[in-house]
DNA sequence: TCGCACCATTTCCAATACGATATCTTTGAT
DNA sequence: ATCAAAGATATCGTATTGGAAATGGTGCGA
């Protein structure tokens, strides 16, 4: 018996391909456009290179690498001002209001959070910032939503931006008024407050990002 | 000058794998919830399993199949009553904002768009129906917006739903209201009729929809 | 010196075959 | 009829091949 038992952890090897070439990017070992040799990252990887492509094929679709026929992937480049400022708008749209979501629904927001610290690195900020939203949008109970979210990578493109200059965001600290608000079912708190804090972030990365 | 020219068109088999996959699931030749034999497929589209396995990567991270991991992929299930209702609420929170920005975008909303007739088929209405709604998203001119609707599936989803009850889609008509608000530069009026739009739509799925 | 065309190398892309492993189905026993 | 085991089937990853396109470098000509 055992049950299914199936979903523990991922089985497919082109899901550990996947992870690596994410992370890779993401702390810069990928320089942003540059190029992706299959067969050198076959190597690399020591996988063969059916999975390698059907790695690049699902961050094709999620924009983290760029595909352009015949002639190979490239990582996605950095994203540009205007690029910024698309990505906050949109986050603006959907982030207050899954915050106020969250805020009225019954779950409560997990004690095991983890505030940034000042001496983290950038791969572990990355994920404490991603981990913080996607805790959001999964407590405010929308699926789809949560999906739509996790799909703008938004904490990849975010950190590639702060990798550049050396410089470490400094609005995380906004988290917490997120939380206490969700905390205390106050709806319009809590939107009000991931307002704050995303054009807490939105300014300090305009000013990074330029062209 | 003239730049590189080379997106003219898809040169990769793999892409019109995936078109093919998508055609069919959405007309139903491919029912939701199936098995998605790779050999099979591979047979039928006259190509080797290496390109179906790349779209078919591609086609998970869209959610339009599903992969458990070893045993195969599956056809998307058609949206239950709460899926309706999740994909409802995220657009409600970008479309009509889109419009809204449309309206106030210098581009103009194009002449040769084509009014959903009645004698329309299901592939046809789908293919308007996601034109109307990506030309709202392209005319806002968020590039990114445009992106995260386009991957909410939205046509194919509620296509699916329709096809299955042989039911059409009355909603349509709300398209006129939104262009023309849109025409005349009106940012609430566009807001507001999207927003009426989507309603019409959420009521008679949420009614096709059970479970 | 600069631009352009040409050529060789590299790389991508698809096809094919095979082995290992997990799953699905069917058969058989209780 | 229910359950378990065994065979059949499919997925997954590897390895290798060949063709086609793009890239990068070289040399010629203006």
């Amino acid at each position: 018996m055992a049950g299914p038992l199936r979903s523990v952890g991922r089985v497919a090897l082109a899901d550990h391909v996947y992870d690596a070439l994410y992370r890779n990017m993401l702390v810069g070992t990928i320089a942003p456009g540059s190029r992706l040799n299959i067969d050198q990252l076959a190597r690399d990887l020591h996988v063969s290179p059916t999975p390698l492509r059907e790695s690049l094929a699902r961050l094709e679709a999620e924009e983290v690498v760029v595909k352009r026929p015949l002639a190979g992937y490239l990582a996605t480049p950095l994203l540009t001002r205007t690029g910024v400022s698309e990505l906050f708008d949109v986050r603006m749209q959907l982030e207050p209001w899954l915050a106020a979501q969250a805020a009225d629904a019954g779950g409560e927001w997990p004690d095991d959070a983890e505030a940034p610290a000042p001496d983290d690195d950038f791969p572990r900020l990355a994920a404490k910032d991603a981990w913080f939203h996607d805790t959001v949008a999964a407590l405010a109970g929308n699926g789809l939503a949560r999906q739509a979210l996790r799909r703008l990578n938004a904490h990849f493109h975010v950190y590639r931006l702060f990798a550049r200059q050396g410089e470490l965001p400094r609005a995380l600290g906004g988290h917490d008024a997120v939380a206490a608000a969700i905390r205390s079912h106050d709806r319009t708190a809590a939107a009000r407050a991931m307002r704050r804090h995303l054009a807490e972030s939105r300014k300090q990365l305009v000013a990074i990002a330029d062209a």
